[in-house]
DNA sequence: CAATAAACGAGACGGTACGTCTCGTCTTGAT
DNA sequence: ATCAAGACGAGACGTACCGTCTCGTTTATTG
């Protein structure tokens, strides 16, 4: 057990400042433009106050993430009550934003803090990916609930795909023209996750 | 058009050696460990050597990919005639190379390469993943020809869900225990692929 | 007039504790490695409760001499009568001390504290070389009154070429072999102030 | 032996851009103000280029001390013929650049620097103080073959009185008012050294 | 064969960022 | 008001790499 607090406090006002700085440098620059001198110097801030609390670029950044300054997770689906029309119109919202630069860099600049440190990598994704994750297995439940989609349908799967292909399409920059993975990608998990008497969508694209 | 070569060639040998250099220090501490005089010393070879033929690190990694010294893409898929056996066999292999730690480090490190450069970006995922991703592509369009599979599926699609899936999962470390993505993935694209005729599995775990 | 003194009197306790971890550790790692965070933690004592007190290292130093706590001034000549001979048996100590690391150590500690700081040099060199510098002062004049020394010899003079060779000594390092500074330095100085009638020594090595 | 040169030479005109940098800041800032940092900068030169060829701040002082870009000597007395008069005047001169805040500054930044490092010390000292005390030397044992001087004298104790008093009074600060040094000095050891035959000096102030 | 010219290994160059250390100041809660 | 503790903004420390620039040397082609 510990004694009781000794020494001045650590200020509330320079952790944030902190996280504050690091959201907009990376924003603005990249991962790769991120130095912690910069991020110490645009918060107001001695570096060492910076490594006080986290060890690593890679650790700010994911605490960063962790404490919503960054909002790349893209927000959750919404819930109209059906469940494919909801994912369908949220998929295609994020499939735009890879076109968006500032997205990208910031995607990337996460991927190469996940490259860092192994032990970070968990950490970030974890942050990043698992609530919107965690929030599509639970839409697809409902489905499997309604009777919509099979009860036997490996739902975890489901979302990686989902996720994996966002992932994937944002790091390999742009693909061929007339790219529809939206779509394409929906169609192919819903008609998958289709339960035995489930309808079975012949209007493709 | 340009003269003919005047003075002294570019050394094969070094050119083999940076290469092999790269590979080898990726492998053994990872993108973030590897610096451009650690290549050139392990190469035996000066700095200016390795600038006279690639322009940064991001650049040396992916020609080191390019020539086939690393071997990240797992090869691809077995062709025994039954396609969807062929891909669970080829996926679950790769499914296994999540827990093989160097497997790990050296797609972090292309991961790392990418986000360094958006330039390099394209041309290393187009080296690295994209072989598979066609290779994907073509096996399907066979099931699609032996009517196996539906001709309106988004194969593109399916094709980016497997490699994606696989990036992110690599990338986002260890899920939870009994993780059985290969499987649940294969389920869902195939059932979803399946010809309107096709089998439906319903032997699902 | 200020008022009665009012809140929690210093610790005389700490006072004397940074005084000597000061006093043990510029003995122990010289001036250089001298630090007010070290003299605090060697004195189990807050930074601020030695900045309260004195305004730099300097002074620390400097208020450790002055408190006695350290003997660089090697004490004051012995008082036989014989002004010559107590003046030569004291020095041939001085120049023996010459070889110890540790009073060489401190010497040049406290040269470097007088040149840090221009206004704490002349207390630091007053504490330090003054008193033996009065002394010699003293015992020469009562040389004079007794009639062995000159009336107009310039006793400050002599005092200073001894004090300021000591110390040119101490800072230079060793000299060549068979150095005997002491004695050659004496006879001169009492060539020097001989009174007229004075024995002129004429029995030098 | 050393094989062949290889690689770049180091760059002469680095070396004197961070000697003459040294020399520039020593003068117009003193020692503690000199920062390894500010050499370079001021030599325009990368800090590496400085630490590879100096380990220290005191080695870098001690090398500008040395290849004379520093002239806080004083340079050697002059040479008329009489030694007395020519000492006399030489070391007028001297005791008048005590007043000289740049030469203070200067001598005090030196012995900071032999206080920082013990084996530059000697170096630094015996740059600095030696050419003039070897010289001292040289002028003081003409007298001697001239019969001005006794033959029996000990030379070099003379000369360190003399480095030895002015490094003192100039790191110990101003003296007392009307203080005449170099006069009661150069008496006393005049007359010490005065051959038996030779003048005896009543005429002091 | 001699001259020319580019690449070579080596390593110094001016920079920038690193992560650590110390400075002197500023809170804390507890005497 | 002082204490021990320790965080704070600041900035120098000495190191590691960056990408570039000489060196002397080697290896081709060309005249």
């Amino acid at each position: 057990m510990k004694g009781v607090q000794r020494g001045r406090p650590r200020s509330a006002r320079a952790h944030q400042a902190i996280l504050e700085s690091a959201r907009d440098l990376l924003r603005s620059g990249g991962y790769e433009q991120l130095t912690m001198e910069a991020i110490a110097a645009g918060a107001g801030v001695g570096k060492q106050t910076v490594y006080r609390r986290w060890s690593s670029k890679a650790a700010v950044v994911a605490e960063a993430v962790l404490a919503g300054y960054l909002d790349t997770s893209g927000g959750v689906p919404p819930d109209t009550g059906d469940v494919e029309a909801d994912l369908r119109t949220w998929l295609d919202e994020q499939f735009q934003r890879i076109d968006d630069p500032a997205s990208v860099a910031m995607v990337r600049g996460l991927a190469a803090a996940a490259a860092d440190s192994a032990s970070d990598a968990e950490r970030l994704f974890g942050q990043l990916t698992g609530p919107t994750r965690d929030h599509l297995i639970g839409r697809l439940a409902v489905g499997v609930e309604q009777g919509q989609l099979r009860a036997d349908a490996d739902l975890a799967a489901a979302a990686d795909a989902v996720v994996g292909t966002l992932l994937y399409r944002v790091l390999a920059g742009p693909p061929s023209a007339g790219y529809r993975s939206a779509a394409g990608l929906l169609d192919l998990l819903f008609a998958g996750m289709a339960s035995q008497t489930g309808r079975r969508r012949d209007n493709l694209v």
